[in-house]
DNA sequence: AGACGATTTTGACCTATGTCAAAGGAAAAT
DNA sequence: ATTTTCCTTTGACATAGGTCAAAATCGTCT
């Protein structure tokens, strides 16, 4: 049964992070409610607190946030294949309201853990603890690399890295949302292409 | 006695992040080696693995890493009274070789805790997972609103912001130091403070 | 105190990227 | 199929901040 799938995906995911056993995985999955939503549904808004965390089985979903000037800012970008583990972090882990957006890009099926659950777990499953450690740590790092490459590289690097490093990305997002993701125009991500 | 004050310090300190109780906090101290560096001394070099974790007890330390063209970009900064605790966290994780230099920017006293040590009580004691997570939590937020600050503000804004949350820093720091930590060139630094 | 090196300031100029506006294309809705 | 809306491209121009060089100031060492 489809659920079913969805639910041995994500065991095997976990397990890419910690040394679950069976048991625990079992103990696990009961907390992560499926949901599907279509493209462009927004699933949590700034001034919410995000209370949710997510695994994308199918589709697409990004976390943004608007600036000042009303231009969006694409933080990190979850894929069925890539990054598939996520959410708000910084509302999901200080439980204030979020200043980020999480919306998906296309029609998209998750399982979702309540932060009560996931904290839950947190106390109760020693092998949790390590997996959110590990998490965090993945966290972590990506938002390092990403500082990195903003300070160090030039908007024509950054798009020639993601083409390198992540081509599936510019073959599924909209230019809108990949120049939002490195941090230019439109108008600049165009003229940088035709280059 | 000197390193006892020390060592109530960093007990201080560790209780704002996990509820250790006396028992676990001397259990924990006595891995902490104490240290004391020259300013402009270089604890991590770039490519080799950071396999230590501080707590600054007098003086400043810096992380930071050099660009492809040869300019230090600060990531982080530690002051005895402000984000005391830390290092080259991606490093530390991985255990790879860093990209990432530590320096001292003022004669500085220090405690250090080995990486096997700070893993060998991870496994050990429950609370210092604890730890460990809310350290995570609190790098990755910052990490976090740098790059939110990296990419809506201006160099002017970025400067104004420091001197308004964290106006120590440009009392202790040296413009050039300064100028790295915000992204910008000495030059604008220069410029920016005389408008 | 004097001198050397490092840091900071100032000036003139340059460039990557942003801004604004308009035209084309593509996709979705009717 | 046609309209409407959104997305992408192109063009002309503006500007924040970088670059390079030189002068001024500060700190440190003898």
């Amino acid at each position: 049964m489809y659920v079913k799938r969805m639910i041995d995906k994500l065991k095997t995911v976990l397990k890419i992070f910690a040394d679950f056993d069976e048991d625990e995985l079992d103990k696990i999955v009961v907390y992560f409610k499926q949901k599907a939503f279509k493209k462009n549904t927004i699933l949590l808004k700034e001034g919410i607190i995000c209370n949710k965390f997510y695994f994308i089985y199918k589709g697409c979903v990004r976390i943004f946030f608007i600036d000042k000037n009303g231009y969006e800012k694409t933080r990190y970008i979850m894929l069925d294949n890539h990054m598939n583990l996520g959410t708000a972090l910084t509302s999901f882990i200080s439980q204030n309201p979020s200043i980020e957006y999480i919306e998906t890009l296309e029609d998209t099926e998750i399982l979702a853990i309540d932060h009560s659950d996931f904290y839950h777990l947190n106390n109760e499953m020693l092998n949790w603890r390590l997996f959110y450690q590990r998490i965090l740590e993945m966290a972590y790092s990506f938002q390092s690399s990403r500082i990195e490459h903003l300070v160090t590289l030039t908007a024509k690097q950054r798009y020639n890295n993601v083409l390198k490093e992540s081509p599936f990305l510019i073959q599924r997002l909209s230019n809108r949302i990949l120049a939002s993701y490195l941090d230019i125009r439109e108008e600049t991500l165009s003229r940088l292409k035709s280059k």
